[in-house]
DNA sequence: AACTAGAACAACCGCCAAAGC
DNA sequence: AGCTTTGGCGGTTGTTCTAGT
């Protein structure tokens, strides 16, 4: 017994899409909006799967998509977030206004993979191309904010998640796990780290369950001395929160929270607050 | 010009979580 | 509370394009 299909695969389209079956899509979206996927195909008289109609749209036909010819300033970015967040390519398309998660997906394992892949070979804690003028130049200057494509946002709008370096999250698993035992009903721990190591930075924690909690500070324990770096893949990066100290704290949470920083407490992930993040000099620093 | 291999890109698939009932 | 439906995500596959021989 499997999984009931999405719709019946008879005596359907498949395959490239045509000019007429866009226009169809486009007419239609424009007169009833988006939604509804499943009925959409028949209420539109296209011979397609709803979840073809929802890739088709959203990926190609939506106004403000661009398409090809990502520049180096986009690469830069893609393989910072991709660094930051594995592979949660929704979320890096939010950062990049007017690009979407399957273009770069795509473009990642086509071409990033392998650059970073060499990159990392030649040495191991550099991820930027030095070799490339444009990437020395990124290194002075901020990238550019490309307002004048939306950003193009599915599901993966919020973050209730603490980034941390692999070699603390253990740590910080069992102390966050008796704050959840004692406190929440909603905190949790992603077991996902185990089975993910090198991309999962990101533990599951919401942050004011950890800040509400009597047993937060406990969590100061965990971290290294202030002013000490973390030794971690896929480099030594210093942690932002508290000054310049590499180490997160009860009060760095606090201050973050204070700050507004892109991880905020209600839950809500702002990705241009990220990427002012990156950019500033409280940032993880990736080209050490 | 014809063929081939690899790259690039579009689309599909299965799984999952949230929403609705 | 539990089941069903819907929408979304990431991995993968299939097709087209392009450069090299």
């Amino acid at each position: 017994m499997g999984r009931r299909p999405c719709c019946a695969k008879e005596g359907l389209n498949r395959g490239i899409w045509t000019a007429g079956e866009d226009k169809i899509l486009i007419d239609y979206i424009q007169a009833h909006g988006e939604g509804k996927w499943r009925d959409l195909p028949q209420r539109a008289g296209l011979k397609r799967c709803g979840k073809s109609c929802r890739l088709r749209w959203l990926n190609y036909l939506r106004p403000g998509i661009k398409r090809g010819n990502i520049s180096m300033d986009e690469e830069e970015l893609i393989i910072r977030l991709h660094n930051l967040l594995g592979n949660r390519w929704s979320l890096i398309a939010g950062r990049l206004p007017g690009r979407t998660d399957n273009e770069i997906k795509n473009h990642w394992n086509t071409n990033l993979s392998k650059k970073v892949q060499d990159q990392t070979h030649q040495n191991p804690v550099k991820l930027s191309n030095e070799s490339e003028p444009q990437s020395e130049m990124l290194k002075e200057e901020s990238p550019p904010r490309l307002e004048t494509h939306p950003v193009i946002r599915t599901k993966a709008i919020r973050c209730t998640r603490v980034i941390l370096p692999p070699p603390l999250l253990d740590q910080v698993a069992s102390k966050a796990t008796s704050v959840h035992n004692s406190n929440s009903e909603t905190s949790s721990y992603s077991s996902s780290r185990q089975s993910n190591l090198s991309s999962d930075f990101l533990a599951n924690f919401n942050i004011d369950d950890l800040l509400m909690s009597d047993q937060a500070q406990n969590l100061d324990s965990c971290f290294p001395p202030e002013g000490e770096k973390v030794d971690c893949y896929p480099s030594n990066f210093t942690l932002p929160m508290h000054d310049d100290a590499g180490c997160i704290r009860s009060e760095g949470l606090e201050r973050w929270r204070e700050d507004d920083e892109p991880f905020r407490t209600n839950g809500d992930f702002d990705f241009n607050s990220l990427a002012s993040f990156l950019d500033s000099d409280d940032r993880f620093d990736l080209d050490e």
